[in-house]
DNA sequence: CGATTTGTATGATCGAGATCAAATCGCAGC
DNA sequence: GCTGCGATTTGATCTCGATCATACAAATCG
């Protein structure tokens, strides 16, 4: 189980931070009528490190992002996505307990600490979102203690398919990030999509676009049904 | 990975809400000046159950509390250890999420959703707990998708010693409840032990309070120094 | 005090998923 | 088009933890 080949850096790359690309047009900010930036990052940029002085809000607006925390010896497992109108990056103690990484093009606003300690209102939706989120935490430790390989991969199909308005579903994770999201190895998580396209439940169009003829099916399989 | 002899309905005792003690004495209620019953559980008692109506948070008062989840054919994942000063129960929408079950005697205090709409410094109490619970739920997602049956014991171990004042450490759970826990089964925490005690690391009084001759050497096979 | 029940330990075996090793795909640049 | 390289797929093998089976210990009860 242990991974020594991959090393403990692998992941990190503290400067990317630097490359986001400032200042974006904004779009309906879920938080009104605060002072807030609007910053934006490619794919795989760093928008912080855990240890990172935690000290203001990111507000998703567009695109996906992926919280994961990484063991010494280089192990990593991805604990949340993030969709737009998540919050993100507040912490009760001074400092972030987990990384967070833009998977797509990605346009976040920044509330500081101070505008949320101002506004109650504020505060009941950060509320509201801590207790979504940790509903969410809670079937992902059911799903990464619980269930099989096969069960997990459907589940993150489920998942995907049930939050797409469109048909044809894209992957914004490479398989390596799915694993590393769903406890995996990549090898396991490319046979499972394997499995699932030979029995049919899932069409590859592209490695990173799929299409789910019947999601009846796939939710059978993920051990919630 | 399938536990089918285990039946779906092996962890559910509703009833069993009904034989809560009503009204134990109050002892130093944390949140303070709001109206609030107490409420006396013993070990074992259902406290509440996934897809309960959700109405109030409850207070920790006194011992100790697991919050569970249940897949359809009966496989269980403790989500969550619940200590004195720990707030629970709850949700943004109308129902618990996951099951509350008294893992000792516990004593709780209730409080209504009024009580905390009406109260901002309740809200921030609770905010600050949400993440607290939040950050634990992460590195128990770690712990679930990337660690090895040996490090995720030695962890449990690690976080009992850090928490418990006293050199003898009381397990307030089964061997079962660790199992579900940690994502194991009953024998591999069996197993795990028994390694542990074979190297001198762990002492067993008896089979509910181990000691920890050097809680260092525990550390080092957690997987994350 | 033995009988029953419930929780724990341990040995034997199995199998899902990890690991190791190629082969193949797919896209960007030329 | 061709080239090169990272990402993905696929196959062969190994291993850790699950499963199955049984023995043991400790609490409860008549």
């Amino acid at each position: 189980m242990l991974q020594l080949t991959r090393d403990a850096s692998a992941y990190q790359h503290r400067d990317s931070l630097t490359k986001a690309y400032p200042d974006a047009v904004s779009h309906e900010p879920f938080i009104a009528s605060t002072p807030a930036r609007s910053l934006k990052y490619g794919p795989h940029d760093s928008i912080f490190l855990e240890g990172d002085q935690a000290g203001h809000i990111y507000e998703m607006v567009e695109g996906a992002v992926m919280l994961y925390k990484l063991l010494p010896d280089g192990r990593r497992q991805v604990v949340e996505l993030l969709a737009p109108g998540d919050l993100f990056g507040l912490t009760c103690d001074e400092f972030q307990d987990c990384s967070a990484e833009a998977l797509t093009v990605v346009r976040v606003r920044i509330h500081t600490r101070e505008a949320v300690e101002r506004s109650a209102e504020l505060q009941q939706r950060l509320f509201c979102h801590a207790r979504a989120q940790m509903q969410a935490l809670r079937d992902h430790a059911v799903l990464l203690g619980r269930k099989s390989a096969m069960e997990r991969v459907a589940s993150f199909i489920e998942r995907l398919a049930l939050s797409s308005d469109d048909d044809a579903i894209r992957l914004p994770m490479t398989r390596q990030e799915i694993a590393d999201y769903l406890g995996l190895t990549i090898e396991t998580v490319s046979r499972s999509f394997s499995e699932l396209r030979r029995r049919g439940l899932v069409a590859c169009e592209r490695q990173d676009v799929i299409r789910v003829p019947d999601l009846e099916r796939i939710s059978e399989l993920t051990g919630a049904h």
